[in-house]
DNA sequence: GTCTATAATCAGATAGAC
DNA sequence: GTCTATCTGATTATAGAC
């Protein structure tokens, strides 16, 4: 034992790894225990099952890095001059931070999230919603003082489709990476690519409000 | 036989609605051949193995699509003057043509590229970027022109982070028009949405570039 | 082309010895 | 807490009759 983390933090480990790299579903319990060099049967014994175990792992993260939003966000409701940029700026040190939690946290962090909302596990959505919304809410708040020109429900869209850039981005991140230096010998790190998206979110967010014709009766 | 389908066609139309729905792992062939009303050993006669399947689904779309694309970056690049608006604009109808292959094919089309694009398939990934990488290199163009401003190296990002927001926010359609309905009272379809996001875009890409500290050496 | 039946594999979970 | 061995069920894919 001595030098060696307990068989339920390697687990861990390994799983949040091959779970930000491969998605939930690709990820059998035989490739997280044989990454982990632990037995098999110890996930059950740990966690109970494997959905437990993807949100235990979810749960290190959201659990670090939600208060530390939501301190920074209090900060920023504080302020009596607010602009977007300002706004996400705010955020990106809280987003670092996963980095305390683990190596490469950050990226893990929001590649997680990304296939939490996409593969419609449905138990993690309501997780997550129900465990951390109010940081949504929250930053809506915010946002919604920091460009009054949008209303509510433009901000509601416009920070979902943020959610969808940085997740996407995130998920993607090394093989954009590779293509920058490849194509373009522009170096990168999780950091500069998150400060990089910080203007396209900070613009998107402040856009004019789009004029739309009404909406026809029915269809979906 | 008379008036239905084909199998081969029965199968397609059955496979990409679930696989949008669901993920391709998720979607079993079992699933899929028990909703279209065929044997389960006719998927591996008309198209060989599930992977095989996946592709075929994705190329109905791309190849009816991915024309319509080029044909309407095409037609941007003869414009003597262009704004983004004008650019993301062009790109709408492209996509909504998407319907004319399937209801809600429009939907469906992003919903399985984003699929195809996070679920690290590597195939699917090849698939498409060797077939259709020539509307990417083409948008590169035409956004640079309307944006001169912003390098070539910041287009790319920022053409990635936009392809991000447009397949996470279809992914998701269904969950943010509900919210979108109940909490809001606000309808919505996917061309509605498509419109929605536009202003989005197109300030985002026009943003202004970011300024950035240099990279420290090393770390990734 | 379509069907039944089945092969071959892999998944998550558990019983029970230590 | 950890291990081996195994259960149970699902999956993709195929062989072979019709």
């Amino acid at each position: 034992m001595a030098n060696r983390l307990t068989t339920k933090d390697r687990i861990l480990n390994a799983a949040e790894r091959l779970f930000a790299e491969r998605g939930f579903s690709e990820t059998s319990l035989r490739l997280i225990t044989s990454k982990a060099e632990v037995n098999l049967a110890s996930v059950n014994y740990h966690f109970g099952s494997k959905k437990e175990l993807i949100q235990a792992v979810l749960a290190r993260y959201l659990d670090h890095s939600m208060p530390a939003m939501l301190q920074a966000l209090a900060r920023l409701a504080k302020q009596p001059q607010l602009t977007l940029e300002d706004v996400f700026e705010a955020l990106v040190e809280p987003l670092m931070s996963a980095n305390e939690v683990r190596q490469n946290g950050t990226a893990i962090f929001l590649q997680l999230l990304g296939r939490g909302y996409i593969e419609s596990q449905g138990h993690l959505r309501w997780f997550v919603t129900t465990n951390h919304g109010e940081v949504l809410s929250s930053l809506s708040r915010v946002v919604n003082r920091a460009a009054p020109h949008v209303s509510p429900v433009e901000v509601f869209w416009r920070l979902h489709f943020t959610l969808g850039t940085l997740v996407f981005t995130m998920s993607s991140f090394d093989a954009l990476a590779d293509i920058a230096k490849v194509d373009y010998d522009q170096s990168n790190n999780v950091e500069s690519v998150l400060r990089r998206i910080i203007p396209y979110l900070a613009a998107g967010v402040a856009a004019p409000m789009p004029q739309l014709a009404p909406l026809p009766v029915v269809e979906s």
